[in-house]
DNA sequence: TGCGATTTGTCCGTATGTATT
DNA sequence: TAATACATACGGACAAATCGC
């Protein structure tokens, strides 16, 4: 009952937690978008030196949290149109992938797994008050096919993608008020995970990508940079 | 003519030449798969302090390249089977988005580019004597696609996956003895890429992949670790 | 054009934590 | 258990590059 939404972390390494940290305070919205930080500021804030710092700085700036230009400075990413349509449609593929990948893999174990995953959602989102809560668990239900597709690299992309989904949708989050996912809008999904028609789950799967990209675009609008 | 296959290299930042370096020796096999590392050994060898060999090292461990493993050790990575099939079959589910995102963006300019590269690639497999080349030719070729698609997210997983494939390809040529790719091998890829079936050069990149997958499993063989 | 200030990049010495023997 | 080897982390220092004046 207890689930830890949060990857089992290492908390051994401070090279570790400053990447969490950073990826939290940039999910968060602590950080505005573009903004410059300086390594002297964030060592300081974090109360960590400059060696480990720099490591972490490598990390996020692969996933694309942050960019790192040399000489010049590191600017937190700016969310643009653009961005936003690569992911949804990369993403789109990719699970399309794992779903061909995780079809014959279904038991009755990993689909009692997912409907879990499903009615934690929907219960958090009943309640109402947690919002970044309600997206991390939208996010488990997703993970759900990469897991199961036991596809190593796949679900490696699956985690670089992750952080970028959770800064979407967290600026989806504050830009549109207070609003989580929808609460029904996975029963179809975990539905037809359930059935027999992998290209009925495919089809859904596209559909319900191109509608959570248009519904981001739009609540988004303006708030979206160049 | 000259046509630099290496990626323009910021030659700025210590950083950057070693993380070029250490991938290098690996492609290149002179260290072997699973041959721990340890930072002193390299800083002194690549006459760096441990600062930047550091942050380089995040870089190559966020490729595969490494393992890296806290308070244990660095590792060079050893290639399995499973590695070998996760990776053709993302690469097929990539490159065939590829193909699909640019398709509606070919022209005669960018098809000539095409010709041009796999006319590269025939004449230096002609030459018979540079394998390496011949393998960053070959890659060279398959990047075209990702090119022209103009989606920066998918050309970053296409660059992530790069190193992997340059030394999984590197392994099976000191494994054959010496043998680039094929001299042919790329004649049809580049005529139905010319073509006007989107669904035909799916197919044929689909079974290319297969067939590459297969080549290489069968002359790595016992070659593989665990 | 140059100059100074700021910041990143780099190096080194040292101390601590961890794994292995 | 002790000891060794190594990764990790810290702090200070200097060099290199960028930016603003």
């Amino acid at each position: 009952m207890d689930n830890r939404v949060l990857q089992p972390v290492d908390d051994t390494t401070v090279r570790h937690r400053i990447a969490q940290q950073l990826t939290k305070h940039i999910v968060a919205g602590n950080f505005q978008p573009g903004q410059r930080l300086t390594e002297q500021e964030l060592a300081s804030s974090l109360q960590v030196s400059r060696g480990p710092l720099r490591e972490a700085i490598r990390e996020l700036a692969e996933t694309g949290l942050l960019v790192s230009v040399p000489y010049k400075g590191l600017y937190v990413r700016s969310v643009t149109r653009r961005d936003l349509e690569e992911l949804y449609s990369l993403r789109t593929t990719l699970e399309r992938f794992a779903f061909e990948r995780c079809w014959e893999k279904r038991s009755t174990d990993s689909l009692a797994d997912l409907s879990q995953r499903n009615a934690e959602l929907v219960r958090v989102i009943d309640a109402g008050n947690d919002g970044l809560q309600a997206i991390a668990l939208e996010l488990k239900l997703h993970a759900w096919c990469y897991e199961l597709s036991d596809h190593r690299l796949l679900q490696r992309s699956w985690e670089s993608m992750l952080p970028n989904l959770n800064l979407y949708f967290s600026l989806h989050q504050r830009a549109h008020g207070r609003s989580g996912p929808l609460r029904e809008s996975h029963d179809r999904y975990v539905e037809l995970a359930h059935g027999d028609s992998l290209d009925d789950m495919l089809e859904h799967l596209t559909e319900h990508m191109r509608q959570g990209l248009a519904t981001t675009l739009t609540t988004l609008g303006s708030n979206l940079a160049s």
